[in-house]
DNA sequence: GAGCATACCTACTCGTGCGTAAGGTTACGC
DNA sequence: GCGTAACCTTACGCACGAGTAGGTATGCTC
């Protein structure tokens, strides 16, 4: 008499997404390469084949969970920011949605954004999901702008929303690092940067080099 | 008749130095694991046993690039920031040295920043030196705040020092990315929102979340 | 309850790349 | 000139991990 069997036959949609929770947690742990497959299999609870027939190779499991951790995010994001709300409010949301998710999915974040720049094949993928944060940002304040009466040359948007992007980036990690601190308040903080600086370029004040 | 020896015998010190310069190009490239010890020596002009003789394992070869792309960054740094400066002027000078670093020696700041996160035995190494420069600017912070007769809890100081920090770091791969771009200017910007946010927090002045 | 698709496994092949053993060649001290 | 130490090479062992071949069991349909 057999004990029934020692695996449960689950429909292709659930496993899948058992695999790709355990590879996002391995690579996450080990880095890209640092990840073997027979490890995301066993923790996956299930053989190495089974991972290559329904996800196809190591490459394609990456993609799949950037894609995956990617989407979960953008829409976490975009969900709270309403178009039609004055321009700290519309940042103010944004950026507490993103340090939210990061600090409710770490793994995730890890995955996106300290893995993936590393290695040439994805960090194509990771730069246009930047460069798409860095646009909305950039619209934002130039949206903000042009209702001041001011214009300013796209590139200059650009390196300040490249700016505050990379603060925001640098702070969800220190959020990854720090699972004690709340990240309500990391996004109150950044926004007392970002917010009370780029108002005052809004308003048409800038620093200037000292004369040498 | 030999036409002489195809390889120039030199001191160990000369030949360390090309092998580090080696190695720092191709892991900028390839990244740690996609480089191979192989390429490096080939590239270095020398014979892969050499490489080993005279640093170790691949680790401790990876090692000693971050050691020395790291200090001269820091010591770049360091030599441009006078200690006794107005705190807006002193900003000004490190993040010029900085961004004027990033700007000459891009294969170094790709090995250090991008390449060293994602891999786990690095990222201690790597977290250090940045903890360093979050301190330095946490520190010139505090100075400024208590010279306004003002005082703030050092977390809060920690968290916005993380966000300048990161903010300059995110422009310096936008800069490593646009070798057309203008470290100069880039950092002139930089300063805009840095140094207008800052200052306006050390004034006193913080932004509110709307009231629900 | 036969047939078929789908879920699942064990046990391999094979390339790649780290690290090394063993030996050759040049410079330099005496 | 001759030993010796430092420099440098070719050619290999070996482990690890991506990907696969081929086979077994389970449930679903008629």
């Amino acid at each position: 008499m057999s004990t029934g069997p020692a695996f449960k036959r689950l429909p292709r949609a659930v496993r899948q997404q058992q695999m790709l929770d355990s590879a996002v947690r391995i690579f996450s742990r080990r880095g890209y390469h640092g990840a073997s497959m027979d490890e995301i299999a066993e923790v996956a609870g299930i053989s190495k084949p089974m991972v290559y027939a329904y996800l196809g190779s190591k490459e394609e499991l990456f993609v799949a969970c950037l894609h995956r951790e990617g989407t979960r995010m953008v829409e976490a994001i975009a969900g709270a920011a309403a178009p039609d709300l004055p321009a700290d409010e519309r940042l103010w949301r944004g950026l507490r949605a993103f340090l939210g998710f990061v600090g409710a999915h770490r793994d995730g974040w890890a995955v996106l954004y300290r893995q993936a720049r590393a290695e040439q094949p994805f960090a194509r993928e990771l730069t246009v999901m930047r460069a798409r944060l860095v646009e909305v940002v950039a619209g934002m304040l130039d949206h903000a702008l042009r209702a001041e009466g001011r214009e300013v040359a796209d590139t200059e948007l650009e390196v300040v929303a490249y700016a505050l992007v990379g603060a925001s980036e640098s702070l969800a990690d220190w959020l990854a690092d720090h699972p004690e601190a709340d990240p309500e308040k990391t996004a109150t903080q950044m926004m007392n940067v970002a917010w009370l600086g780029a108002g005052q370029l809004l308003h048409g004040l800038t620093w200037h080099p000292p004369v040498a």
